[in-house]
Parts: C-alpha cells; sequence; structure tokens
DNA sequence: GCGTCTGTAACTATAATCGTTACGGATGCG
DNA sequence: CGCATCCGTAACGATTATAGTTACAGACGC
C-alpha cells in the first residue's frame, strides 16, 4: 500500500494529493492513508500539508526513494524477526538456537535489502506502463548481493501525468 | 520452531525423538510440535512412526537439508504476497499496481530463496557451537538436489506414512 | 473567521497463529 | 491378544496484528 501511495504522488508531481484521492485508488479508507503517510513523511519521504488546499506530494525524485526506505519507513523493526518466546535453557539447542539463527536472519536481511536498495518507486512507475511489458533486459546500477536476477527497469519511458 | 526441531532431530541422530521431549526443549505444547513435524514428513524431510517406541527422526543427513526446503515445507505459498484485496480499477495506478510489484516481489523471493537455500541444517548445528562463534564461517556450497517446491509444499495426498 | 484537510485517538471487525483438550488409529511388546 | 504408548488431526479459546471506521483537535489558505 505504501508503495501504491507513493507511486500515486509520484505521477501527480508536484501537485499535492489528498489522503481521499489516494483512498480512492487504494480502495480503503482515508484514514489508512494518512496513516502510511504519516510514516512516510517522518521517513521525509513525502511532505504534508495540513489546512486546506493541502495534501501530500513527494519529498524527493521518485528516482530518489529507494523501496527499502519504503519498508524501513512503514515497517517496525528489521525486515524479519525471530519469534520472541523463551526456548528451554536447560537444554543445549535451546539455549543457543537463537543465536545461531540470528545470523541466518541476519543473511536474509542484507539480501532482500540489498534488492530492495536498488529498486526505486521511479522503476515502479516505470513498470506500471502496458507499454513496457516486453522482456525487461538492463541491470539496475547498485549491485545487491552476489545472486543474480532479474533487473526490473526499462528504459524509454517518462512520466505521464 | 522447524529449524529447532529439526537441529533436535540432528543431534538425535538415528534416536528418534518424541513430541513430547522436543517440545520440552522449544517450550511448547507437543502438539504444536506435531502440528510442525506433520508438515516436515509431507515434505519428506523427517519420518514419523507412530506407535509405542515412536517418534521423529531426518529422513536425510542435516548436510543435505536446506532453509529453503524447511521454508517451503512450513509456510503455505511463497515467501511473500501482495495483499489480496482489490484496488480501484478505474485508476491506472490501481489497475496496474499489482502486475508491476509482482515483479518486485520476484526479486526479493528469488533473493531470499538463494540465501536459504545455500544454508543446511548441518550449519545451522555449527553455528550452535559457542566454540564456532568468532567468525562467520564460509558457506555457500550450491550442491542440494533441484527441488520442485509445487511437490514439497502445501497440499499432497491423504497420508503417505 | 470559515471551510477544508491532516494527524491521531478510540473502537470494532477480521484473520492468523498458538496453545490446549480430545480422540482415533498405528505400533511394538508382553 | 490386549495394552500402553505415540502420532495425526479436529475443535475450540486466547492472543495478536492489521484494517476499517468514527470522531475530533489543530493547521492552513482564502
Amino acid at each position: 500500500m505504501a508503495i501504491h501511495v507513493l507511486t500515486l504522488l509520484a505521477r501527480a508531481g508536484d501537485e499535492p494529493l489528498k489522503s481521499e484521492q489516494v483512498a480512492a485508488s487504494v480502495n480503503t479508507n482515508p484514514v489508512v492513508i494518512r496513516r502510511i503517510l504519516c510514516q512516510l513523511a517522518r521517513a521525509r519521504l513525502v511532505i504534508s500539508q495540513t489546512g486546506a488546499a493541502g495534501g501530500s506530494r513527494l519529498a524527493r525524485r521518485p528516482g530518489q526513494i529507494t523501496l527499502l526506505e519504503v519498508y524501513s519507513a512503514v515497517e517496525a523493526g528489521d525486515v524479519f524477526a525471530l519469534h520472541r518466546q523463551p526456548t528451554n535453557q536447560d537444554c543445549f539447542v535451546g539455549m543457543n538456537i537463537k543465536g545461531a539463527l540470528a545470523g541466518v536472519l541476519e543473511e536474509v536481511s542484507a539480501s532482500v535489502e540489498g534488492v530492495l536498495k536498488g529498486i526505486t518507486v521511479e522503476h515502479v512507475l516505470e513498470r506500471l506502463q502496458p507499454s513496457s511489458c516486453a522482456p525487461p533486459a538492463p541491470r539496475r546500477k547498485v549491485s545487491p548481493p552476489k545472486l543474480s536476477r532479474r533487473a526490473l527497469s526499462s528504459t524509454g519511458a517518462k512520466r505521464r501525468l
């Protein structure tokens, strides 16, 4: 939903959108949108103005907002977490399993964050165009962890308002 | 919890463990453990036996069980999913956002699966030892068999034990 | 000053997960 | 064979997270 919101704001350019307008596209209640917008504003991704003729707009260019920033803005802690219930400390495995899994979690988080860091709101915007449905070829600039994956940007599509 | 269970079974070697024993280490109810064990059994990761002197043990060597298989066994669908509520089809963004985000999701999933595929239960077991706490040991031997997640996860046959 | 829009609290509804009780069926053993 | 034991699974309540809704105070432009 947060990405949906940002995509709408990106398409609107400098013109601020009201929460009600955004809610119409997401198909939900304006308050739900305002909650998200509030988080995004705290993360300095959007700028909101109260009062008449108010609304929200992006704080930066869509190409300068990564999905990792979006995720960090709307999700509480880390991307992943262990369940917090205590294990049996009288058992060797129970005593050490969390520490062992913390390392695994760290790896997964780093991997995901690497991917999200390489995708911007602008990339999502480009993907929106049905015209750019052709096979995506070019890779992105940032180099996430070692794994090879498909790029998602496709050149040429400019913003259309 | 599933990894915790498998780690216990790995340490037990060929001797089958009862759900009650496992539950003691995880600090939960035996039924919760049996639910997980049942999923792992359907995925052919463990072998369970009913009756007296029954219990569960690993179906393969710990080094041959990847965390991706574990994840696929206990998690319903894909690692990630979009929220399934319908967006406004009268809006250009609402109409296309899901398709655009599906690609992002695909990338994230592929990345996570790549990491999980490179970690085995044996690796977790090694990490358990406080002695090997120092360096993040080199990992990433990519040998596990081609897995068809379709066959592993979710609805299989009724009962086949 | 007035109308409008955001920020936020409070409450309800819904769904997922976990824990618990209960019971049928399978298994090994005396 | 009969029995004790253990798994597989259904059913139910408790807990939690999220989403939706209503309500209202404060900010802002005109």
